[in-house]
DNA sequence: GCCTGAATGACACGTCGTGCCAAAAAGGCT
DNA sequence: AGCCTTTTTGGCACGACGTGTCATTCAGGC
């Protein structure tokens, strides 16, 4: 008879991450870092799989363990904004109205705070130019929408309009996915004039005010 | 000394496709079709692109010569409806405001005119449930937005500010995908109520009115 | 008929991504 | 300390993917 599968690792107590979750959180960022490296050196297509695995001082199959495809291999990078912008606007005071709130997380999420952030917008910029990897923005930004959208139903009281949610959270993802667009388009810096947190602010803004921007287009 | 490669198939007096072109875009729609019974049968994953070839008469070699990915099989039925919607918005009445012509055509276009059109939603609800086709999903659309700025861009005065017109065209596809998944996800009919018709109008109306949209979701 | 350019098919090849199993590492227990 | 359980890792094999290359076939202009 097979015993119960009471897990050997403990419990999370408390609702930080295990110590084992946070050593593989680690490693999936310095595998990260290295195809970033080398995808921006040489592009996607000319890079291994198995270069970015020595590189990161892994063997293939390991690899393939952390991520389900070569290029996935730098999703944490360009995922990194997005899910800031949701945990700040999950944070925020509860008595702000949604637009309100989604404005300002979104604004605080393109302000970088730290130096790890001034990267993944530096790698952003960086690996946007290569093709294989619109797929990984692509796929970057469903999720986050995906997650946008559960955050703002959790905010909303019960009989709310679901493709309401929905519509809000997929153009506010959207605003937010042009001005990074446009930022690494153009040559501006990380912060100042033309800055990603100057663009996204401005998208938000005219978004929500909505009647201003379709009057300024004709 | 090589010879100038003065082609020797006519070149297009009219402005129609060659016959060549008609033939290829031909059998690119049959390789579609064959591939979208298949990926909606057993899947994507358990689909070889031999398969493919073998269920549309072509080998292996020429399948790749039509497509570059076994996936992308499908783009033409996914992209069909956003190709319609920009052709529309191009032959609307220059004189309309850009919110207006947008709007008519997003309709237009979702209304299925003849029985491809009806086809090809058929098939966008049944291949959206496979996750390995949502990638494709995510690049025609992107595609249809990039098609999209670049129509409002011709329809706009020159001077008009590149930011508002890549945000438009970003929130007007979102609007349309967003309806599209929804009733993809519910089991209201092609046409009557609840269908891509009458959801894309609401998410568009609703979109442009701006305001509404926002302090509906709180 | 001939000639030219495009489309197709067939083969080889490197890479991708996965199933499988054994070895190593890490945490909980007495 | 030692032992035990669970997780992680590496190595190997294998089918599928996607491409370069070349010979063959097809369609149209002469």
């Amino acid at each position: 008879m097979p015993p119960i599968p009471s897990s050997a690792y403990a419990v999370p107590v408390t609702g930080r991450p295990t110590l084992n979750q946070r050593r593989r959180e680690s490693t999936r960022l310095e595998i990260a870092q290295a195809a970033a490296e080398l995808f921006a050196a040489r592009g996607a297509e000319a890079t291994t799989a198995e270069e970015i695995a020595t590189a990161s001082g892994i063997s293939l199959r390991t690899f393939y363990r952390y991520f389900s495809e070569k290029e996935d291999a730098v999703a944490p990078l360009l995922a990194a904004g997005g899910e800031r912008w949701v945990r700040l606007f999950t944070e925020s005071a509860s008595d702000l109205p949604v637009r309100e709130a989604l404005e300002r997380s979104a604004t605080e999420s393109l302000s970088p705070s730290d130096a790890t952030a001034v990267e993944a917008l530096r790698w952003t910029r960086d690996l946007l130019r290569d093709p294989r990897l619109a797929t990984v923005w692509q796929r970057v930004h469903a999720d986050s929408e995906e997650r946008l959208r559960a955050a703002i139903a959790d905010r909303c009281p019960p009989g709310t309009d679901l493709l309401e949610i929905r519509l809000a959270a997929a153009a506010a993802t959207a605003a937010i996915r042009v001005a990074l667009e446009q930022w690494a388009r153009s040559g501006a810096p990380a912060t100042g004039p033309g800055s990603p947190r100057e663009l996204g602010a401005r998208c938000m803004r005219e978004l929500t005010a909505g009647l201003d921007l379709w009057s300024r287009v004709n």
